[in-house]
DNA sequence: TAGATTGTTAATCGATTAACAATC
DNA sequence: TAGATTGTTAATCGATTAACAATC
């Protein structure tokens, strides 16, 4: 198997979670052109991204859903059992400690730290709070192989370098800061201020067009 | 002033935030080069990227960084107040609710909603939660152009729905469920779980290449 | 002036779409 | 068999990169 383009991962995670949905709902086969349809993308397009991951279709019922699930949960790792630590106490850190989503991918926080004496100390959402000074070692001890980063932007390079030493495999970064890691460290960059400026910007440009049409 | 491609817009997004960083270190001119290199691609790229938002920048010296601030703020529509309304007041609704960022792009979150009883009739962080029977209603009074999704994903579509109807202009979904809104709704969905997998996959394809060298 | 950087045209690359044969 | 859907090759489209002239 090639390695799949970032659209393409990113429409097979679409796909993934409408095959979750129907095999929920009791359905066996789904078809490109319904996937197409909800992602808003061209039928040829799902085929070949399904065509990219090995998975075959059967002419005139579709995609088995159950050899989707199957199939992408091996494609994007989502098999293994993965300890995180969380640093960040925040508002938003503590939100991601009490989310329960990310153990259906076998992620599971082991432990959060903060530098504020308030925050640490304690339990947030069953998992205790360090002081940010213990993150190399704990994160060490605890085997953590993700780093997900929610502090406040002119910290992030700092932690995400601890974390780096500490062997993680790959950061979650939820601070605005664009940091940066060795190649062989996998970074995502899931900063919400950017989010909300695309999306004022599509608002901006859906409005122009109406005006001028 | 064409539209801009997605690409293109998120890094835009990228260079106001370098051009807010080097503003606030009192730098008065940012290079091309060195913009590429923190955003990871070639610095031709940046360059046409200013020329599509009609920036132009001074040989020998980079872009005036000042003026990259204000255009972007024009072209993104940062210089409008708005205001939002936020469906969900659980964890990931109330770290939304807590979080100060969204001020800065203009972005006042007015009005929250949930149908658990033990939820609104309340304040959370200085936003007062509302039954959502009451959601088209007051989104309109409290003259909300945009709304923000944190409901479980089984909900998501028709919150979407009634948000469309009450007039936003845009929806901001946090819930991993694929939703449809007619195309004069901008729409960015924020799925936190996808990025996770994004990750999980990205850590995958580099343990593989690392063991395969 | 020399040199660094911008700005733009042309070339390359990759992703999407169109067309149509293969299959159940 | 007829018809719906997959699977694949070729064509198109857009985004990225290379090359180099223009500018301060």
């Amino acid at each position: 198997m090639k390695n799949l383009s970032k659209r393409t991962a990113q429409r097979l995670v679409r796909c993934y979670y409408l095959a979750r949905e129907a095999r929920a709902l009791g359905v066996e086969f789904i078809t490109s052109s319904k996937v197409a349809l909800l992602l808003g993308v061209d039928e040829t397009q799902i085929r070949k991204d399904m065509a990219s991951v090995n998975l075959e279709g059967v002419p005139r019922k579709g995609y088995p859903v159950e050899e989707i699930i199957n199939r992408l949960e091996e494609v994007f790792g989502l098999k293994k059992d993965r300890n995180a630590v969380l640093v960040g106490a925040g508002n938003l850190g503590r939100a991601l400690l009490n989310y329960p989503g990310f153990l259906r991918y076998g992620v599971r926080i082991v432990g959060a730290f903060d530098k504020d004496p308030q925050k640490y100390g304690r339990e947030v959402g069953g998992v205790w709070v360090y002081p940010v000074e213990e993150l190399k070692e704990k994160a060490k001890t605890l085997e953590a192989c993700l780093g997900i980063i929610a502090v406040p932007p002119r910290e992030a390079q700092g932690v995400a370098d601890i974390l780096v030493e500490a062997g993680v495999e790959g950061i979650w970064n939820f601070s605005p800061a664009l940091i940066r890691v060795p190649a062989h460290i996998a970074l995502r960059n899931e900063c919400l201020e950017s989010g909300l400026v695309m999306l004022l910007h599509e608002m901006e440009v859906i409005k122009k067009s109406l005006a001028g049409s």
